[in-house]
DNA sequence: CCAACTAGTCAAGCTCCTTGACCATATAGT
DNA sequence: ACTATATGGTCAAGGAGCTTGACTAGTTGG
């Protein structure tokens, strides 16, 4: 049916949400009560071995301004730290303190919590196909909503 | 795998977030270049037989204020009007008005473009099961994004 | 070794949302 | 009926988070 199609959206948007939703909760429920969940998907791009304000804004899909911004409010509640970069003097490396670690595993937990019943009520096979089907429709990378 | 669950946030985000760029590229593609993708959310509150502020704002999940200025705003641009509710004088019924219904046709048509060859890619079966594992993750009713 | 480019920040402004206050109308309790 | 409380809507002020524009410091290629 041609206009059952029309749901689909809603109902990704819908899903969407109710995820970042439990998993933002899980993460206040941790005892991180000053970030949001944009912080979180900073929080991705800075595991690992950091990386500078250029990077992160690009990952976040904001202007570099945006990100310098978000830097900011992040060191200041002590969740990253700014270091000179090895590389190039005129740039950062942006890097995760230990707070930030704390906080990042704070929310992989939370999502494993909220995405366990889920995926195990689902199946290993239907997980597959749906990540599949997902990926078919999806651009990469960008991950910020823009409505 | 336990860890591999954690990609399907951002999965589900960035197809979601795909979708509405490509309709909201098709929607402004068919010349309406004045309207948000929010606006395609309330439109479809307000289509049938339109919604007084209240019940606006709490399908976007936003406050009555926040409403009542988008419903400004729309009405100056030509998408809505106000008119008086037939059962309560305090309250006002908000319908669509001939350019708000050809706009929801656009988005329509454009939602249609956009998801008809990724449906037939899918085939039936997979389609029925996608939206059956959708639904059972998400909390119905909340579309709007608060990241 | 200089011209063009890139990393980052400062400053100002804008958009969309919020909180708080208020009026008009509706509804319930006595 | 009449008052108390609740509800629909708007006005006003303010704030969070983003943008654009301008600038400095450092890098890179001809």
């Amino acid at each position: 049916m041609p206009s059952d199609l029309l749901d689909l959206p809603v109902l990704l948007l819908s899903a969407a949400r109710t995820l970042v939703d439990r998993i933002d909760a899980g993460v206040r429920a941790r005892g991180f009560t000053d970030v949001r969940p944009a912080h979180g998907f900073a929080f991705a791009r800075l595991a690992g071995t950091g990386a500078t304000v250029v990077q992160l804004a690009e990952h976040l899909d904001i202007t570099k301004q945006a990100a310098s911004q978000m830097v900011d409010e992040l060191a200041k509640k002590g969740y990253v730290e700014r270091r000179p970069h090895p590389a190039d003097a005129r740039a950062r490396l942006i890097v995760l303190s230990d707070r930030g670690w704390a906080c990042t595993r704070a929310a992989d937990e939370a999502a494993d919590e909220v995405l366990r019943p889920w995926a195990t009520a689902l199946g290993p096979e239907r997980l597959a196909a749906l990540r599949q089907d997902l990926s078919r429709l999806s651009t990469p990378g960008r991950v910020r909503p823009i409505w």
